[in-house]
RNA sequence: GGCCCCUUCGUCUAGUGGUCUAGGACUCCGGCCUUUCACGCCGGCAACACGGGUUCGAGUCCCGUAGGGGUCACCA
């Protein structure tokens, strides 16, 4: 029997990382034993504009690399895999049901039954529905129509006994019968609920493992009522714990975003992003801009391996010290009875240690590639990379080494894509480094004559020059070089500094000193 | 509230009766390296929710308590 899983999400315009980690376990199920991923659209409920929800969903999925072998775009032997199209399928399944005698027409009026849900509550008992308005016989239906009531279908569920679920992640499980309730499963226009199509789909489909979060554990029962009644073959049920809030048990949610802000690691992450969002003119909305949905990621740069690799490790473990996996490690090992069986809070701060190792791993090449876009969108390079560009960038992007940990973070290098004149100082460290100190200027000023005489301009020989410099001005290195740094990029940090006054080239670095030297005199004015 | 699930360092986790004075990773705190920032290296703090059993022996099994979560829709 090959293994079958499935991923059904509704279209809902984003993709929650919670989602991703529950489709990661089923896609990794599938891939790992050669079966197949099926991805199925719950839209059984949604009026609005189906293709623009889904788009982003499915550009998402792809970004990430988990694939799918039937559903939209690729079809399949069993389509439709939207369940808005699969009506007459639910419809056929509820004719049976209806036969069987194991569901049955309701004639009841949804304030009917909310008085009989008040009534249990007031006498502090349970509520089960009394079925005063269930037919089932034509004589009942028509005596009902005839008072102009309509019908719902509702399951007419076992009322003793126990459903026993054996769950590949949670051992056995049992529930009562008779708590369960005789859920509607058509409404009265003829369209289907969830559980109906949830059921009947996975049975069309041959879903073999039914993989989600454990929210769905208490539904269980009834679908496994129906599957039953139904006469199909039940699948195997693992329940994943969700993926929690930081820092608490709660299911992640897209909508509390405020809350998390007042996470230390939420908020730097979300931090993180909106610095690189505000220079590329991306739109800062928390219904895509979001630390819980996967665009946010994409859109300052993050590798897919990263997310995939961290969020596998969020209810799942190989062992007590592994925590590098490639797709082929991760599919050749994962197993669900290694999953966890409580929730698991997002961790942003190692999130990124993921992406960090990752990108670091990236060859320089590639770095470059995913670095790119970034500065063209945020207009320090042009469309159409100028040929000397190439070795340029990657000059840059090989100094800046491991400080580059999303693509995005390119920006924070801007100062070698900006013209000399336009270079801005941040007034702190030019204050710091250059107002304050009282010969910084008169140094630097020295210095740049020697600079402007040195022809092999290589970090090395540089690095000699300045030490030479020092030892002949009877200064300390720290006395010249942190003015330097913001002389010739503006900034207090970055990366080495002899590497920044190579790749800046001789003729900038003297007139950006000169610039600054200017700038320093008419401060002192 | 009923039912169901869960409970090891701040976080992710290892642990399937003795090798656990509980291991790893991230964070944090020291120190080293150093021209800044980052990396790296070394070291350190830090957990079996609680109470009863069972057993020679319990993080590991059983029962209870507490806490957390989920679910009880003509939502998915």
């Amino acid at each position: 029997m090959t293994v079958r899983t499935r991923f059904a999400p509704s279209p809902t315009g984003y993709l929650h990382i919670g989602g991703v980690r529950t489709a990661l376990f089923n896609w990794l199920l599938a891939r790992q034993s050669g079966g197949q991923f099926i991805l199925r659209i719950d839209d059984t409920d949604t009026e609005r504009n189906i293709d623009s929800a889904l788009q982003p969903i499915l550009d998402g999925f792809k970004w990430l690399g988990i694939d799918w072998d039937e559903g939209p775009e690729v079809g399949g032997i069993h389509q439709p895999y939207f369940q808005s199209q699969r009506l007459s399928c639910y419809q056929a399944a509820t004719q049976r049901l209806l036969e069987s005698g194991k569901a049955y027409r309701d004639y009841a009026t949804p304030q009917e039954v909310a008085q009989e849900r008040e009534a249990a509550e007031r006498e502090k008992r349970d509520f089960v529905y009394s079925r005063r308005w269930m037919a089932e016989t034509e004589e009942t239906c028509q005596k009902f129509e005839a008072e102009g009531r309509s019908f719902v279908v509702r399951l007419k569920m076992p009322r003793e006994g126990t459903c026993n679920i054996e769950d590949l992640v949670r051992g056995e499980v049992s529930f009562d019968w008779d708590r369960e309730q005789d859920h509607v499963i058509q409404r009265a226009d003829g369209t289907c609920l969830y559980h109906l199509a949830n059921v009947v789909d996975d049975h069309d489909f041959e879903i073999t493992h039914v993989i989600r979060a454990v929210e769905h554990l208490s539904n269980t029962p009834r679908q496994i009522f129906i599957a039953e009644s139904l006469g199909y073959q039940l699948p195997s049920y693992a329940h994943i714990p969700f993926v929690a809030e930081p820092g608490s048990k709660n299911k992640l949610s897209k909508r509390k975003i405020e809350q998390y802000m007042k996470n230390h690691d939420f908020k730097k992450l979300f931090d993180h992003g909106v610095a690189i969002a505000n220079r590329i003119d991306l739109e800062v909305v928390p219904s895509s801009f979001n630390p819980v949905l996967v665009d946010f990621y994409r859109d300052i740069g993050f590798l897919p391996d990263a997310i995939v690799n961290y969020l596998l490790l969020v209810g799942w473990s190989l062992d007590d010290k592994t925590e590098d996996f490639s797709r082929q490690q991760m599919t050749d090992l994962f197993s669900l009875d290694r999953v966890v069986k409580s929730e698991a809070s997002f961790d942003p701060e190692k999130l990124l240690v993921f992406q960090q190792r990752y990108m670091n791993e990236l060859p320089l090449k590639q770095k470059v590639v995913r670095c790119l876009p970034f500065l063209q969108r945020a207009g320090l390079v042009g469309p159409s990379i100028e040929c000397e560009m190439g070795p340029y960038l990657s000059s840059i992007i090989d100094a800046a080494d491991d400080r580059i940990t999303v693509a995005g973070d390119i920006l924070q290098f801007d100062d070698f894509f900006i013209p000399d004149e336009k270079l801005q100082y941040d007034s702190k460290a030019f204050q710091k480094r250059l107002v304050k100190p009282e010969n910084a200027g008169y140094l630097l000023d020295l210095f740049k004559g020697e600079l402007a005489q040195q022809d092999d301009f290589k970090a090395d020989p540089l690095n000699a020059l300045l030490h030479h410099f020092c030892e002949s001005q009877g200064i300390k290195i720290g006395q010249i070089i942190h003015g330097l740094r913001v002389a010739v990029t503006g900034k207090a940090a970055g990366f080495g500094m002899f590497e920044t006054l190579e790749i800046l080239g001789r003729e900038r670095c003297i007139h950006r000193i000169e610039r600054a030297l200017e700038h320093l005199h008419g401060a002192a004015e």
